[in-house]
DNA sequence: AAAATTTTGCAACTTTGTTGCAAACTCTTA
DNA sequence: TAAGAGTTTGCAACAAAGTTGCAAAATTTT
């Protein structure tokens, strides 16, 4: 719904435009990680390259989308949910990348497993990144 | 020493270069994870960057390394266990990066906590990168 | 030591990401 | 609802990262 991405675009107190009313329904529609290539691949040419960077940088700042590593160095992106806010992520799910269909899921089911690390590292922040097989393939 | 990265190379059925051996030797004297840049620094001038790649992906072919991923989009690369051979990765450890030496660990002693994930997914890789203070810093 | 094989370095290119700036757009306020 | 202030966009130019083909150099085999 074009009417989700404005009420979000506005609650963050960022102006409304048309690329970033269009690049975050696409977050929507998907429900699935994108990388800025794919953004650039689905809108056509409509965008221009430096305004797809800027708007993945802007959303990921403020709390609307996370990034998701990866093994290869592709950067992957997706929707936060609601609690992520300005410069706070909480993020406490798993992901899971699909060798077939090199689709990537945020598994918001699955939390992030404890880790019992040697003496002397403090942990901030635990990525768990599964791959295999996804549910469609 | 300079012998044992001839021995490995030779194990693993590769001509012994000198860029293969000053690289595999930078993996044993630092003992943690390099990028691609941190190569091409640390021997200065004396390897094309084009030999630096294809020696990199050498080795993480004969398992001799493996990547690390990461949240940033760049490729850290580190050491193997024995255990890994052509094709075949056997690292069952999780990975540790500091946010403020930015130093990259193995935590061979962390075994890759269980993950029970939603029905239809089926996993065949489980990476955990945690970041934090690590026991330097 | 020569021949066969493999690897290297170079050049040229592609892809990915960054920056400065004027023009276009969005938001505010009267 | 129109002008002005502020923000965002697209372009150009650049930098960094990665890839490919090929001849020359090095390594391995015989
Ligand atoms: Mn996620
Ligand atoms: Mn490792
Ligand atoms: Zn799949
Ligand atoms: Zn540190």
């Amino acid at each position: 719904m074009s009417n989700l991405a404005y009420e979000v675009l506005k609650r963050n107190q960022l102006s409304v435009t048309e690329s970033r009313k269009q690049i975050l329904e696409l977050f929507y529609e998907r429900n699935n990680a994108l990388e800025h290539n794919d953004i650039e691949r689905i809108t056509g040419e409509k965008f221009d390259r430096v305004t797809i960077y800027r708007t993945l940088q802007t959303f990921v700042e403020k709390g609307i989308i996370h990034t998701i590593p990866t093994a290869d160095n592709s950067v992957r992106y997706a929707l936060c949910k609601d609690e992520c806010t300005e410069g706070h992520h909480h993020d406490n799910h798993i992901h899971f990348i699909c060798n077939q269909c090199s689709t990537t899921y945020c598994l918001e089911a699955v939390s992030v497993p404890e880790v019992l690390l040697p003496k002397g590292f403090q942990p901030q922040l635990i990525e768990v990144v599964v791959s295999g097989k996804c549910k469609n393939c």
